[in-house]
DNA sequence: TCAACAAATGACCAATCAGTCACTTTTTGA
DNA sequence: TCAAAAAGTGACTGATTGGTCATTTGTTGA
């Protein structure tokens, strides 16, 4: 498994926590890395909680110690820490860039090499993110709708800056910031699935900064060819 | 409900099939359109035999007289169908257009006008295409995988046939045929996230034409400003 | 050492639902 | 008209699984 520890874990050496403390929340922190594997693995409806508290080593009945909420609190609360790291991502990747075209190419570069590292994340969020976002659940859709309308708003903050300052052509930057969010999953979709289906010997930017050029290219400049000599930058 | 019915019913004017034969395509098509409905309103999971059967006023087991595969059939079956019409909808778009650009903007008009007139397939093509994608069941990711293909393939050759006359710029054609695919799909539920929920009152691209200039606009020219003066065309 | 408290456990319960099949209703054709 | 065949039906079954709770196991501090 290629994948990281998504989380902070630096509470560990902190003195205002106990012992005790300490240890419920490396429990915690089991539960949840274990109920993030099987809800990758499997999706949320076949995901059982038998699976998830045997993979963290822990009786069911123990999970409910720790998330009263149960299968719920479980998905919800991985999904709150997902997208906390990606929140982040966004707003340290347009922090200190001198143009938008800067900005942007760190920003995709950084989640390019995101999805990579934590590729069941990746799966997860492309499972269930959509699905939920449309489900008839209300709570459900309403969790789903109000994080990537925060998505939405940290992107588009930069680019009304940019159309502003005359960098992007003045387009509706709510649309645009869209634009760019679902791209840039699809293309990491693309990518995975090229990679683990690999029926054909595809090449398909196996580099975050190759997947990157080509997404910047294609966004910044367009499709159409401009110069009649095959402008390559 | 403002879906049309999606399918031929050409059949049943056809001096071929006896009056018995028509009338069992009549009830197919009813149990397909009842699955569709229900499997669009509550996903794959949550859609139960029953609520078909009652939607499309049968009993259960008249279902498996017409389904012998059940749930799962009916499921490829409406998904069969609904491909079928995508895929006819790309063919024709790019049939007579005198170049990329014309037959590109046909092809989003449609779709998005297509989409329209067809939410609830919109939303279940949302909810399980992608989701089936990367299952854990092989069968049905072969079958999802393979429609996508041919879509893509579809795609590819115009492009393909575009890059080599020097209208489009020279990147990986199937590459740019997925971002098509994703941003279309992408921005058809974003009117469609936008319509519904309407928290605000947000102007989305009300119309398809609309929807279609914003995304040639932004596909073909990209994001960047290129004249001074504000180029709006 | 041990009593009192906290934590962990997994057998069990209740609800759900795909799929079956014995029975009823309808159609057919002689 | 009516018997045989075809079509339709929904109560039932078996399997699954989220959640509960009486019991067991472990910890604490006097």
């Amino acid at each position: 498994m290629t994948n990281q520890s998504l989380f902070d874990e630096s509470f560990m050496e902190s003195p205002v926590l106990s012992r005790k403390e300490r240890e419920r929340l490396m429990r915690r922190r089991a539960m949840l890395e274990a109920a993030r594997a099987v809800f990758a693995e499997k999706g949320y409806v076949d995901a059982t909680l038998d699976e998830i508290a045997q993979r963290a080593e822990f009786g069911k009945g123990t999970l409910y110690n720790y998330f009263p909420g149960g299968k719920d609190e479980l998905f919800f609360t991985v999904f709150e820490e997902i997208f906390a790291q990606f929140r982040q991502l966004i707003a340290q990747s347009f922090a200190g860039a001198a143009s938008f075209r800067e900005g942007f190419e760190t920003f995709l570069r950084a989640s390019f090499e995101f999805f990579e590292q934590h590729r069941d994340m990746l799966l997860l969020v492309t499972r269930e993110s959509q699905r939920m976002l449309v489900s008839p659940d209300p709570e459900r859709a309403a969790f789903f709708q109000k994080h990537h309308e925060t998505f939405l708003e940290l992107l588009t903050r930069h680019i009304q800056a940019a159309i502003e300052r005359g960098e992007v052509r003045p387009l509706p930057a709510e649309a645009v910031a869209h634009t760019i969010l679902g791209n840039l999953h699809g293309l990491a979709m693309h990518r995975l699935l090229k990679e683990c289906v690999a029926s054909k010997p595809q090449h398909v930017f196996p580099t975050p900064e190759e997947a990157t050029r080509f997404l910047s290219t294609l966004l910044l400049e367009g499709l159409l060819n401009r110069t009649q000599t095959t402008g390559k930058s």
